[in-house]
RNA sequence: GCCGGUGUAGCUCAGUCGGUAGAGCAACGCAUUCGUAAUGCGUGGGUCGGCGGUUCGAAUCCGUCCACCGGCACCA
């Protein structure tokens, strides 16, 4: 005689044991309809099982999270019964559901083309048709372990060999289809609905390990009802037209060739812009007690050995080989060479904590799979400064480290910033109690600044601990861009001492910080993030003075000069064309403002001002238009 | 680095079965002087990613290398 309490404190009493389906039934059959799944008093279980005690449950239904989660995954396994059907020598692997969507992972001798996707695509659809029965078994592990070798499905033997022996191997059947599975999942195949779509196909490492064969993937996306559907793909086509290679060529900004693979060609727009960032952050940290060095491109292999870089990293080290038999080193990280410039002078506790900061051109071999527009560069500058102090002094640098970044990310038009605190990975130099130390003072520093942070385990750098500091961008996407690292290693290593209110000579603490992290990789984040308009304060190209007839020739000139004059960014483009295609050309260019000349300006010395985005336009007096945009044009700090 | 896809004019793209390579925009020239997202007419522009092979003949078929795109792995 199951009680059943639902969420809102009601209950229902049911004379016998019933169905998660039932009981959503009995609440209506709009919810019966929506339901992919019911949590049982707490648990997520199909809709399906049978409940015979009094319990709490949810019915949990398609549009929420969970829901869509459960239908994602019942969209892999109705893909994976697609693929065995019509490519029965394939094995499946694991197919989990994921942001947005769903994967599965296959092993199979021949490749998957795009045109067995739709194949695939156009079975699954006849799988939803058939509306087959999903039903969940509990196997004895050697039983279970025994029928998938049978079936020739040794991944899937493999996995289920590492389940806990305290937990249950549970399959789910549906059609000819067994899949070992946690579950839960749908009732039936038809429950999936329509609103699916494979979306692309690729590589990827059996259990995410490289030294592993590879496997393939196809993946897709899945949603509640076409219209979420249809909303997902408009959404994919926004994020793809304001990709920042895209708007890199729009803007006249920067390009790539074969001759330079990861590294970029400004071009005058894109340069001004890099040089507009550097200004205003070389700005804030002088103001914020950094002083600005700048160390060799290139140095000895021997310091990179000593700093422990050529073990961890040599591999992905640009090297050069001279006439006289030295192996140079292009530096990969700016630290070393600000730890001669410590270690140059001798130093007292009274320097600290000591601020160098470097707008550092660092080179690095990355893969060639992981390059990426600016996003993945191999050639790249970093907004660098190594902070050396005390023990005691961490928690305080930590503290003015974290309340400039986030002023800069605040300017730079990024409110909503996560903390993630990375702790020592499996390859690194140093000792554990070493590591022990500099994990304990940086969680410490963390704790008492009041950070709300998130952990990412072994994830710090090789050197030390470290805070990640990402930043979510307009269309939601998360980017990680700030770091700050305590390094108790490195200092050590490379022989850097200073001279104690004792009298004694003590290593100090090294920390690493950046806030853009990559210049380069900023712009493309700040690009996407606007989606090419960028603030006036930022941007490249500021003003185009644009005449309609040429008659305002003359006056256009003076107009220009005297924007160029206040320190505004100004073009003029007095070309034999209509004023229609002058504002279409030039707002396809992202140019935020528009000035557009005619005999009525001329007369009455005035401009008539057209922001980008924005429709109609505004007539004021040229002075006035000065003092207006020339304030718009400081960093809003 | 690995898997899959792509590479044709400055840009976006078409090119059937292997038979002398096309469009729109841009550029250049001429006309037009125009009031806020494309004025008209004309002209020039190609190592069809590189190299090699098959063929009487290759943008097209085969091999190989390179780059880019999407993933995987990597990211000091």
């Amino acid at each position: 005689m199951p009680i059943i309490s639902l969420p809102d404190g009601s209950k229902k009493e049911f004379s016998e044991p019933i169905t998660g389906s039932a009981v959503a039934e009995s609440i209506g059959s709009g919810l019966a309809k929506a339901a992919v799944a019911i949590r049982i008093n707490g648990v997520l279980r199909d809709l399906t099982t049978h409940i015979e005690d009094d319990v709490d449950i949810e019915i949990v239904t398609r549009t929420t999270d969970e829901g869509l989660e459960v239908l994602r995954h019942d969209a892999a396994h109705a893909m994976a019964e697609a693929v065995k059907e019509l490519y029965p020598d394939t094995q499946v692997t694991i197919g989990p559901a994921i942001q947005d969507g769903f994967y599965y992972d296959f092993a199979r001798n021949e490749t998957f083309t795009p045109e067995d996707m739709e194949l695939i695509e156009k079975r699954m659809r006849k799988i939803v048709e058939r509306d087959e029965k999903i039903t969940r078994e509990v196997w004895a592990r050697a039983q279970a372990i025994e029928f998938f070798k049978g079936q020739g499905e040794i991944y899937k033997a493999k996995i289920i060999a590492d389940i806990p022996e305290d937990e249950d191997v549970t399959v789910y059947k549906q059609g000819e289809f067994v899949d070992l599975c946690r579950g839960p999942h749908l009732p039936s195949t038809g429950r999936l609905g329509k609103a699916f779509k494979l979306t692309k196909l690729a590589g990827a490492y059996w259990r995410g390990d490289s030294s592993n064969e590879m496997l393939q993937r196809i993946y897709g996306t899945a949603w509640a009802n076409d219209k979420d559907l249809k909303q997902y793909l408009h959404r994919v086509e926004e994020a793809e037209r304001r990709d920042h290679r895209q708007m890199g060529r729009q803007m006249n900004l920067f390009h790539f060739q074969d001759e330079a693979v990861g590294a970029i060609f400004w071009h005058p727009k894109g340069w001004t812009l890099f040089q507009t960032l550097v200004d205003y952050m070389r700005q804030r940290q002088n103001i914020a007690g950094y002083q600005e060095v700048n160390t060799p491109e290139l140095m000895d292999r021997s310091l990179w050995e000593t700093s422990g870089h050529w073990d961890t990293f040599g591999e992905n080290m640009f090297t050069s080989l001279t006439e006289d038999n030295r192996v140079w080193a292009i530096k990969p990280m700016n630290c070393p060479g600000h730890v001669q410039v410590f270690k140059k002078n001798l130093r007292s506790y009274r320097e600290l904590p000591l601020r160098l900061a470097e707008f550092g051109k660092v080179h690095r071999y990355e893969p060639s799979g992981a390059l990426h527009g600016l996003m993945r560069v191999r050639a790249f500058t970093q907004d660098d400064a190594h902070i050396f102090c005390t023990e005691d002094q961490i928690t305080a640098e930590t503290g003015a480290v974290c309340s400039l970044l986030l002023e800069i990310y605040r300017d730079m038009g990024f409110e909503d910033v996560a903390i993630k605190f990375a702790d020592r990975p499996q390859r690194r130099v140093g000792e554990d109690q070493v590591w022990d130390r500099a994990e304990n003072a940086l969680l410490k520093a963390m704790d008492s600044l009041n950070l709300d942070y998130t952990h990412n385990p072994g994830e710090g750098a090789f050197y030390g601990p470290k805070i990640e500091f990402v930043l979510r961008d307009a269309i939601g996407r998360d980017w990680q861009c700030g770091t700050l690292q305590v390094d108790l290693n490195l200092p050590a290593r490379l022989g850097a001492t200073y001279i104690g209110e004792d009298g004694k000579r003590h290593t100090p603490v090294l920390l690493h910080r950046a806030i853009f992290g990559s210049l380069e990789r900023f712009i493309g984040i700040l690009l996407e993030h606007y989606a090419g308009n960028l603030p006036f304060w930022l941007a490249p190209q500021q003003v185009m003075v644009a005449t309609i007839t040429s008659d305002a020739d003359q006056y256009a000139l003076e107009v220009a000069q005297q924007f160029q004059n206040a320190g505004l960014r100004t073009e003029t483009d007095l070309r034999n064309e209509k004023i229609n295609y002058k504002v279409r050309e030039h707002s396809l260019t992202k140019t935020p403002v528009i000035i557009a000349l005619g005999k009525r300006e001329v007369e009455n010395h005035t401009v008539s001002i057209r922001r980008l985005g924005k429709k109609g336009q505004k007539v004021v007096p040229l002075t006035e238009a000065i003092a207006t945009l020339s304030k718009e044009s400081r960093p809003h700090t």
